[in-house]
DNA sequence: GGCGAGTTGCTAGGTTGGCTAGCAACCATG
DNA sequence: CATGGTTGCTAGCCAACCTAGCAACTCGCC
């Protein structure tokens, strides 16, 4: 059983600094020094890095693969919002054929995670639901975290929620990579 | 070919507010209020499908898998470092068997990205390198973007940087899940 | 009304990238 | 120097994606 594990907490990400900087609330840079630019880069980083690691905790104590977990999130929130879900729109959400839909929602409906229900006015489409158990187990897999999550936002300031605001705005900007010119609106896209 | 085209920029992560919230440095929220919780946390979800979407265009661009380059990153920065590289190691840090890395680096040694290379002093070992061509490449394709990121953070005051590494302080704490008391330190792992 | 083009989900068969098992070469320790 | 652990390889398996092609259905247009 050389694998079975998954994921481990610190996939060493490991930084020439080392990773130190103990996941604390308050005081998460060691020395009372302003982190610097690459200090908060690296910090996101490690973010990303504990992110995909929880994806795999879930993934795995589901028994489920990453797509069909993506699936499922958005059916959820698709039942939520009380819309309906197509296997096209499973299609063309995750980006997959639509034989790999089909594939895809034999297996969820296999575990018993959703069904399958007669499209109301269209008999070529199939509609995807998923059951209330799977709303459950859900809940109770991520409710937690997002507790947690919504805790450490609720704790700032409104100045700090600026900070962060823009922070990620810009990240995502700059991940976007389209350069637009800095003065909003306007994506390519 | 109904495939091709990889990770549409905006796969449509719809929320019940809509994305809307246009990526804009300076007012990423339209009305002058003060950012919810739910907004940033919003935010933060869309940082990481931005991100996943780029993943996903450099993958397409390199011609490569995720596996293939998050070995590749950790080749250029262990070779950045001076440190050498054994095919065990990858095994460890992508979490995946010695037969794995086999079939990984004859892939990246086939597209001539990597070189494998005897261990100085362990002759079962085999040493895996980075080409020159490679750190070219990848720095051309990702080295843009960094420089982005780094222009955002180098623009925000001290105060807002640290704003921002208490926000992902905690983030990666509460998906840390440990939920170790918060005084720093005993993480269980 | 009916006919042709487009859409939806299914089956069939191929490819990729993981896996386990087992092995030869090598290291290291008593 | 023998014996047990480590390293990377081969062989064979499987899950989850793909493309191609099809039957059932919808819809727009005569």
């Amino acid at each position: 059983m050389e694998h079975s594990r998954i994921a481990l907490a610190h996939p060493a990400d490991a930084t020439p600094g080392g990773d130190r900087a103990s996941a604390s609330s308050a005081y998460w840079y060691p020395d009372g020094h302003t982190p610097s630019a690459v200090d908060v880069l690296n910090l996101l980083r490690r973010y990303r890095t504990a992110e995909t690691a929880m994806r795999a905790r879930t993934r795995s104590s589901m028994h489920m693969n990453e797509t069909d977990l993506l699936a499922l999130r958005h059916l959820l929130r698709a039942q939520q919002r009380g819309d309906l879900v197509r296997q096209r729109d499973l299609s063309t959400l995750l980006d997959i054929s639509s034989a790999s839909v089909t594939a895809l929602v034999d297996r969820l409906e296999q575990s018993g995670h959703v069904e399958r229900r007669p499209h109301p006015s269209d008999r070529r489409s199939v509609v995807v639901v998923p059951t209330a158990d799977t709303d459950r187990e859900v809940r109770h897999t991520l409710g937690d975290m997002h507790q947690r999550m919504i805790a450490v936002v609720d704790g700032m300031t409104g100045e700090q929620l600026v900070a962060v605001g823009t922070f990620l705005a810009g990240m995502v900007e700059a991940v976007e990579e389209s350069s637009t010119p800095p003065t909003r609106s306007a994506q390519t896209r």
